[in-house]
RNA sequence: GCCCCCAUCGACUAGCGGCCUAGGUCACCACCCUUUCAAGGUGGCAGCACGGGUUCGAAUCCCGUUGGGGGCACCA
């Protein structure tokens, strides 16, 4: 039998980060056995709030890398369906009815039990149970009811989910049951915590994934951190491109407790799928970046700017404060100039030709010399007045880059503030 | 309260009874390189939660304790 899964959010605000790593573990389940990896939005109402949220998940989705097949459907789709089964279940004395709703009766003694896929054998007592709800006085289905059925509807082999359904399992074991479905295998995923320990929310930084993508965050290196969240196919092996993950992922490794996200590792992660970009591909995403967050910066320049921060930034969100002079005027603090170098350096500057990287060296290389300091001492306050910042991208290539006339309009007003 | 799950450096993890003087990566520290910042190189710091067993031998198996998480809805 081949494998097919779903992913399966509910289409509440956005698509958060550590729903995204469930999604991604049953994703590259299907993608490494051939098999299929539905969409299904677990869905109680409909609206048009429910349509923007559906658009926002598969956008997300489709930006990390991670495909669906077929159309995405939606839960509540299949109401009339669920009420049908319910009232079979009453018909052949499984469930009743009560108060308007209908309930499954529950064993009260004994164990239920399943063999899991990540935390091995789960036995829960049977008497623990209660008869559920299955449909509600109005007639919807309840989610242990209409999830358990769909995954047999949909002919869903495993079920990778978040651990906080652990406890519902074995009642949706139950509907099973009665439904005369065969259970697929559980496959429970513990969850993400936050750096302090607790549920990843909001304060700990970017949680959904469009926040990681405004925040420069590429696709491949998100995806590569996600995976191993919870998942090592080796104790070496850390950088791993899409391919090598579906190939090489298994549930077997997939660790049993839960894992912290370390956002100065992906930090670092993304910097080294940054840094591998050829370097036109890298300007390109850059461009798209910087366009995509609404900056009306000039294209041509915010590409010619790409090869002298490719080296430097671990996140494409570090552009705008990185190189942002080069867009835009600076103010330099007064207290890291100095008017003799500044002086000095628009003198020497003002003579050089061609305003190129090596001429421009070759001068301040002299300069240096001839003001017996250290290329420390005379570079900063030029750097500063130049960019604004005592971090910024390699001097010559930024003094190149924004132009002689700019450079040199720059340097004599801090120097004129200094 | 009851039920279930989890427990190796600060973080992600490797380890599935002897290859462990517990390995790798991030972070951190030091040094090197260097026009700043990065990147890169070298070295370093740091861990089997605790207590009992089982065994010739335990990070690995069993029990308990502690700690963390999840669940106990006509929510999903």
């Amino acid at each position: 039998m081949s494998v097919r899964v779903r992913m399966a959010p509910s289409p509440t605000g956005l698509l958060h980060i550590g729903g995204v790593r469930t999604f991604l573990f049953n994703w590259l389940f299907a993608r490494g056995r051939s098999g299929e990896c539905l969409l299904r939005i677990e869905n109680t109402d409909t609206g048009r709030e429910v349509a923007e949220a559906v658009e926002q998940i598969e956008r997300s989705l489709h930006w990390l890398g991670i495909d669906w097949d077929g159309e995405t459907t939606f839960q509540l789709d299949r109401l009339e369906r669920a009420q049908e089964e319910a009232r079979r279940l009453v018909a052949e004395g499984s469930a009743y009815e009560d108060e308007g709703a209908i309930r499954i009766r529950m064993p009260d003694e004994g164990v239920t039990s399943w063999d899991d896929a990540i935390k091995g054998r789960i036995e829960f007592p049977s008497a623990e149970l209660e008869d559920l709800v299955l449909v509600r006085s109005d007639g919807r289905p309840t989610y242990n009811f209409a999830s358990p059925l769909e995954d047999w509807l949909d002919g869903i082999t495993h079920v990778i989910r978040g651990d906080d359904h652990v406890s519902n399992t074995p009642k949706q074991l139950h509907v099973l049951r009665a439904l005369g479905a065969e259970p697929p295998v559980y496959a429970h995923v513990p969850s993400v915590f936050g750096e302090d320990g607790r549920k990843l929310s909001k304060r700990h930084g970017a949680i959904s994934v469009d926040e990681f993508r405004s925040a420069g965050y590429v696709p491949e290196a998100l995806m590569n951190f996600l995976a191993l969240l919870g998942w090592a196919p080796d104790g070496e092996t850390t950088i791993m491109a899409r391919d090598e993950l579906v190939e090489r992922f298994t549930l077997e490794r997939v660790g049993s407790s839960p894992a912290t996200f370390d956002y100065a590792k992906l930090d670092w992660m993304n910097g080294v799928y940054l840094r591998a970009l050829a370097p036109d591909e890298y300007a390109e995403r850059l461009r798209e970046y910087v366009l995509g967050q609404g900056f009306d910066w000039p294209e041509d320049r915010v590409s010619a700017a790409a090869p002298l921060v490719q080296e430097k930034i671990a996140r494409l969100g570090e552009f705008p404060a990185f190189a942002g002079f080069l867009f835009q005027d600076v103010e330099p603090d007064p207290a890291l100039l100095d008017a003799g170098v500044l002086g000095a350096a628009e003198e020497a500057l003002g003579e050089t030709v061609p305003w190129a990287v090596e001429a421009i060296e070759a001068t301040l290389k002299q300069l240096c010399d001839e003001l017996g300091e250290k290329p420390r001492a005379v570079y900063l306050p030029i750097r500063v007045a130049v960019t604004g910042s005592r971090v910024s991208p390699g001097l010559y290539e930024s003094l190149e880059l924004l132009g002689k006339e700019t450079s040199l309009e720059r340097i004599a007003a801090a120097r004129a503030a200094a």
